[in-house]
DNA sequence: TAACTACATTTTGTCGACAATATGTGGCAC
DNA sequence: GTGCCACATATTGTCGACAAAATGTAGTTA
């Protein structure tokens, strides 16, 4: 069922992840001799890896030179937001056409699903159940490119500014209630609201942030 | 001044250019040691070549099989649309806030060049100066990630389509008045309003070019 | 001391060869 | 003739070595 994976991508896979979860931090140089012993495979993987770490913007390359891990900013994580808010809009207005019946109805079970963790008590809204909601949204989109650009490159590149400004599950609580109002427009296939309501969604994500922040 | 480029750099942008003008038709098998041959390099950078290009998603690869050039079809231009709309809209609206007076006199200044082609006669409106105003205007929104989706992996794929399905300069009548009026919100810092004409701007030319495909 | 030059060192870029995997071909059983 | 298995072939994946470029260092001069 699963596609061969080759050295290459399990080393990319673990360079990123160390990378997003702070084990190599932000703004230090890749040495691609010394991340060749460090992963035990030879230079030209490493290789591969660093260059589709560039590709996800996660690392910043000058030819001759090396590799760096990005730096991370105030500005660079609004940028971020910016670049979310304007994909995942767009995927939830596409959702509200594109989606089945069925991917509907799951979608709304997920909801049910948060619903009954929040108000079970102390078990706030999680992350990892805000995360499974918007991948659910911007799948539901069926846009290839959008589906790409937010999975393989935004997604890791805001959870390396969450994990390392530490920032963990932000605006638990009225999360909800914005994720309940985007299923009910897209279960009434209003792509117009489904997209505003997205926009502000995440528009009011990037606003708690700011606020951590300053 | 310009930072030095490597075999693979001149490679990756060669190879690029020979798949979106045609020379490499879409569909076909990219084999490394033909391809080494061909560009007189070794694999190796070959290899990372393609790797780019996939990231670009101009190729699409399969672990241990190899690369092919993607397959164009009619809804594969519709998602592209549906995603330069949502990018280059939220780049209007941070244009409207971001660029300096002078960059915006900057555009001015093109686009009342483009009306003197246009009036000119028979000089239609050119695809190159189309493209020139979009990009002006995303560079404009100072935002390094959409700069780059769209520099770097929409427009070639859009060029590619454009090529191979042999349409040039759509839309080249109406196309100028749309763009006066996005350069008129800019001018007005309206960001709401710029962001909106970008997106039925774009949206109009998904229209077109769905209506010459049918 | 500051700045410039020449050299040594380190790091990245490129190459050819070998290993691992997938594809194509022929033969065999039924 | 169809389906399946084994083998030959071709292609991709990985490796170590060499070439080219940038950085760091020492020495010299003003």
């Amino acid at each position: 069922m699963n596609q061969p994976i080759t050295a290459a991508d399990k080393t990319f896979i673990a360079l990123r992840d160390d990378i997003v979860e702070g084990r190599i931090e932000a703004g230090s140089k890749l040495s691609e001799t010394e991340l060749s012993t460090k992963y035990a495979v030879s230079r030209a993987v490493i290789r591969e890896a660093i260059n589709r770490l560039e590709s996800c913007h996660i690392v910043e390359r000058k030819a001759n030179v090396g590799a760096r891990v990005v730096a991370l900013s105030p500005q660079g994580l609004i940028e971020l937001y910016q670049v979310r808010e304007s994909l995942e809009g767009m995927a939830a207005r596409l959702a509200a056409t594109n989606m089945t019946d069925d991917e509907i109805a799951d979608l709304s079970a997920l909801l049910q699903s948060h619903f009954n963790e929040v108000k079970g008590g102390e078990s706030y809204y999680q992350e990892a159940g805000d995360v499974d909601f918007h991948y659910r949204i911007i799948l539901g989109s069926k846009n290839k490119h959008l589906i790409s650009m937010l999975f393989d490159g935004i997604y890791h590149l805001v959870r390396m500014y969450r994990v390392q400004l530490g920032m963990a599950g932000p605006r638990v609580t009225t999360a909800y209630d914005e994720h309940k109002h985007i299923v009910q427009a897209i279960l009434n296939r209003d792509a117009e609201l489904a997209e505003m309501l997205m926009r502000r969604h995440i528009l009011y994500s990037k606003n708690s942030i700011e606020r951590k922040l300053s």
